[in-house]
DNA sequence: GCCGTTTTCGGCCCGACTGTTTTCAGTCG
């Protein structure tokens, strides 16, 4: 299915949204009744909601029975029976049971094909009996495909396309990968003649971790010329739709990229639906209609009448609300802040005054420790804190405590020289310390208190149980020389999992110890992601972000981190490295 | 199947694009 991944609370709450998801798939596959696309709708809102939620299911119940499951958003009796019975029975659903045995699909499977939904494959379930990925590409290869009603030649190409794409790992692309020319594009179509504005929107624009196509919204008086530059472009591969104003293109590299073109009076509705969320534009048009309006990619209407349109905050004025930055549309309680003009004021880009993890060639990294401090005055940061790897991690070349005391000693005297000549920049004395596999440290506690501040990160033995990875990071951060936790779950995205930790404890852990927990921003990791940055934030935890650079270009990566911070809503009080060098040092030694 | 600042019944976001559609169904975002 097309859904978002996500899941917190426990592997529970995403593995019930997905049968719920499949349960609404299956729905409106075999069910073609008025009212059963209502009722798939109701699985999918159930799924969101349950995948949204910051508790465990099993522990909502356990503590609430039906009765908390029945306070649960888009819950009432029949799916919280159905939620019961997944608990009791450790997994099962008899009614998702019986729907699998009228329609043994792997939706799992076939539902991410794009293009292809639920009418089409039931169509050709029946005709071909096909019921998975493998049986869907041979029939499309073998031009069988084409018997089925409705199902032309080249809808049966389409579909082979699609299969390879999702083959090849095509679907969602890291951020960060393609941030350079998401940028470059934008400034080409701000450039062109006739146009007015142009910003990327979408998923981009709300900063997400991963994107599934880059999407832009141009405001033209007319369409046309604008359609013909984008499709013409030299890195479009090929051109996948184009209408009246929206054109739709493959980019080499894989990735989809989305343009809708409207008149400069309905910028700021289209602005707004082009950016989503969805779920987001959804509950925005649901409160326009309790008053009486229509929302829609034009405009805000009251009965023929545009009441507003031209800007995005005249479109959430319009319906009563505070406007707030794309990083927070996810519906996830934003929009109640916003009835209340309570939106918090997220750190800005552009805020952090310093850098903590950063690497220079003593380690894995790439520059001179002069070299990084320069490279980061030039990015606008005042400090960096020094942190390359200590000794149990050989791979990388870490460094021994008499390694360390004498990188600190050059890095005063670096400081001495850079303060001489002004440079406006300092270097904090640092280590990336690697964390043993019973919590201990690498490096002895009177070698780090003689540094000036010290991170700490596993990067061996992942595969431990969720409470001893755990415990293992909690007595990390009760130690007294560490004041942050670096990339705390050691996830890379796309690519591993991280090693299992309860966000919680860790969080309860770093609040009650006075520790940091970091926003580690190299566009592999962004971790803590933004789900947890929030679960800090709420629990009042101080965080820091960092680029974990490895050459001066990297220092670029701090604004993916910012983006993860402001969707977890956080401010520049809950960012420590917002603050100069001084009052972040006085601010951690508070420990 | 869920839900209630008109409602416990009758609604459920809205419009663009594609294909073969001469008025619409399917899909997407």
């Amino acid at each position: 299915m097309k859904k978002k991944g996500g899941g917190n609370g426990g592997s529970k709450n995403s593995e019930l949204a997905r049968l719920l998801r499949e349960m609404g798939f299956l729905t409106e596959m075999g069910d073609d009744s008025d009212n059963a696309q209502f009722r798939a709708r109701a699985y999918y809102r159930a799924a969101d909601s349950v995948e949204g939620l910051q508790t465990d299911i099993s522990r909502v119940y356990a503590e609430g029975g039906i009765g908390a499951l029945l306070q649960i958003p888009a819950i009432g009796k029949a799916i919280a029976a159905k939620i019961e019975e997944y608990l009791k029975t450790g997994g099962s659903i008899h009614h998702l049971d019986e729907l699998r045995a009228r329609l043994p699909v792997n939706v799992a499977e076939l539902g991410s094909i794009e293009g292809v939904g639920p009418k089409t494959l039931k169509a050709i379930y029946q005709k071909l009996g096909v019921t998975d990925l493998a049986g869907l590409e041979a029939a499309a290869r073998e031009g069988r495909l084409k018997a089925v009603p409705g199902i032309t030649a080249k809808k049966e190409q389409d579909i082979l396309k699609k299969i390879e794409f999702a083959k090849k790992g095509g679907g969602r692309h890291i951020i960060g990968e393609v941030w350079p020319l998401a940028k470059q594009i934008e400034a080409r179509l701000k450039g062109l003649p006739g146009v007015s504005a142009a910003s990327i929107a979408g998923s981009a624009r709300r900063m997400k971790e991963t994107v599934g196509d880059i999407d832009y919204l141009v405001a033209a008086a007319d369409p046309e010329p604008v359609m013909d530059f984008f499709v013409g472009m030299p890195e479009v591969e090929e051109v996948n739709g184009k209408g009246q104003a929206k054109a739709f293109v493959r980019l080499q590299g894989g990735i989809d990229s989305d343009l809708l073109v409207v008149p400069a009076d309905s910028w700021g509705s289209a602005l707004q639906y082009f950016t989503g969320s969805k779920e987001h534009s959804v509950e925005l048009r649901k409160i326009a209609i309790a008053r009486g309006l229509r929302l829609n990619e034009w405009g805000v209407f009251e009965g023929e009448r545009r009441v507003a349109g031209r800007t995005e905050q005249d479109v959430y004025q319009a319906l009563g609300l505070q406007w707030m930055p794309p990083e927070m549309r996810e519906n996830a309680g934003e929009l109640e802040l916003a009835m209340k003009g309570a939106v918090p004021e997220l750190v800005p880009y552009g805020s952090l005054k310093g850098d903590l993890q950063v690497h220079s060639d003593s380690t894995d990294g790439t520059a001179t420790i002069e070299e990084m401090a320069r490279a980061a005055r030039e990015f606008g940061l005042d400090y960096i804190a020094l942190t390359d790897h200590t000794k149990s991690l050989a791979m990388a070349g870490g460094l021994d405590e008499q390694e360390l005391l004498e990188q600190a000693n050059m890095i005063w005297e670096l400081n001495d020289r850079l303060r001489s000549e002004s440079a406006g920049v300092r270097v904090l004395a640092s280590a990336e310390v690697n964390i043993m596999k019973d919590g201990s440290l690498d490096i002895a506690g009177n070698v780090l208190d003689k540094l000036d501040i010290v991170g700490a990160a596993i990067h061996s033995n992942f595969n431990l149980p969720v409470e001893t990875q755990t415990a293992r990071l909690v007595r990390a951060a009760e130690n007294p020389s560490v004041d942050i936790i670096f990339h705390p779950t050691g996830r890379l995205i796309n690519r591993r999992e991280g090693y299992p930790v309860d966000i919680g404890r860790l969080v309860q852990a770093a609040k009650d110890t006075g520790t940091a927990l970091e926003i580690d921003a190299h566009y592999n990791r962004l971790d803590l992601k933004d789900e947890y940055v929030r679960q800090a934030v709420q629990a009042g935890v101080k965080l820091v972000i960092d680029s974990d650079a490895h050459h001066p270009l990297h220092f670029a990566f701090l604004q993916f981190g910012i983006g993860q911070a402001r969707r977890g809503w956080a401010t520049k009080g809950d960012v420590l490295n917002t603050l100069g060098a001084d009052e972040l040092l006085k601010a951690i030694k508070k420990k």
